[in-house]
DNA sequence: GAAATATAGTTGCAAATGTCCACTATCTGG
DNA sequence: CCAGATAGTGGACATTTGCAACTATATTTC
């Protein structure tokens, strides 16, 4: 419960949420649909469009050649299904190739094409700087701090140590 | 670029994030699919499933009666068309009523069922826990500090003071 | 007071995403 | 050599969200 007042509020800044005002999901489920927004604005029509997906894979492909998608997977925090076609999507787009490995055929090694390589050259800067500039009204500290916490979390969740 | 080995990482401890390592975007929306779905499966089968829009619309009809679609929209982030079809659902499920504002026909006022009341007690405690559960391994100071920074954030992009 | 502009909500359409599950192929360990 | 794990694929499906167009009603402006 929470103040109530007689009238219904009219403008948001009569409304308090409740208890989500305090939780620390809340803000990260709602910060995402914001950050995710203006990423996407700023990368429109990139070929890269929606999701963290498509960009973790290009530049994960570009820095590890031969990575395989189950790695990928789990870095995105997806399931081998969604995963697959992620690949097929950007292989479509002929920014990565697929090559089964020679050790063992199961698995597949992913390439960068010189089309991917060229974007994710193309994109390593625009990302960053997206998250500078989305950010940039909390103090680099701040941002640093935020970081830090969140990497930890991150890695935490992927199993890494 | 990143320290390329010969052979190909087999496992995620092997693998490096690139310019990702250090972008809170790519944090955040990361740790947006984890919380996400952790909360999801803490409030399975509670009527709220999926997404912030549910949880949010509820807690807030409860602590504001007569509270406006367009309000919530503002505060979840969607744009009208989205938040009507969730008030709609809502509406459905016999968690809220709708009914058109007397002072200005084009508003609807948003009210309360026993039934929503009755999920919003029971989920208020759970959505709370979630959180802190969740982000347990950090500490009580940093979940505070991380917290204040997203509040900060949130409330700028939302538009409030 | 009439016209122009803005706001609230609805609806159709479409695209994209993610999930569950089952299935095949292949490896590895005992 | 068999049992059980791991990699990838494909199907079916539900869900979500966004855009754009449209109506109704308020508000502002001249």
């Amino acid at each position: 419960m929470d103040a109530r007042s007689k009238t219904p509020p009219t403008s948001i800044t009569e409304v308090t949420l409740d208890v989500l005002e305090d939780t620390l999901s809340f803000y990260i489920r709602t910060m995402n649909i914001a950050v995710s927004r203006d990423l996407d604005d700023k990368l429109e029509g990139l070929d890269v469009a929606k999701g963290t997906g498509k960009i973790t894979t290009l530049l994960l492909v570009d820095s590890h050649p031969g990575i395989r998608p189950s790695i990928i997977a789990e870095l995105i925090l997806r399931d081998r299904s969604a995963t697959g076609r992620l690949m097929e999507q950007m292989e479509d787009h002929g920014l990565i190739t697929r090559r089964q490995s020679s050790t063992d055929s199961r698995v597949q090694e992913l390439y960068i094409t010189e089309k991917g390589a060229a974007l994710a050259a193309r994109i390593r800067p625009l990302v960053t700087e997206q998250s500078r500039d989305f950010f940039k009204f909390i103090s680099p500290e701040e941002q640093q701090q935020l970081m830090d916490i969140l990497k930890r979390a991150y890695r935490r969740i992927v199993g890494l140590p």
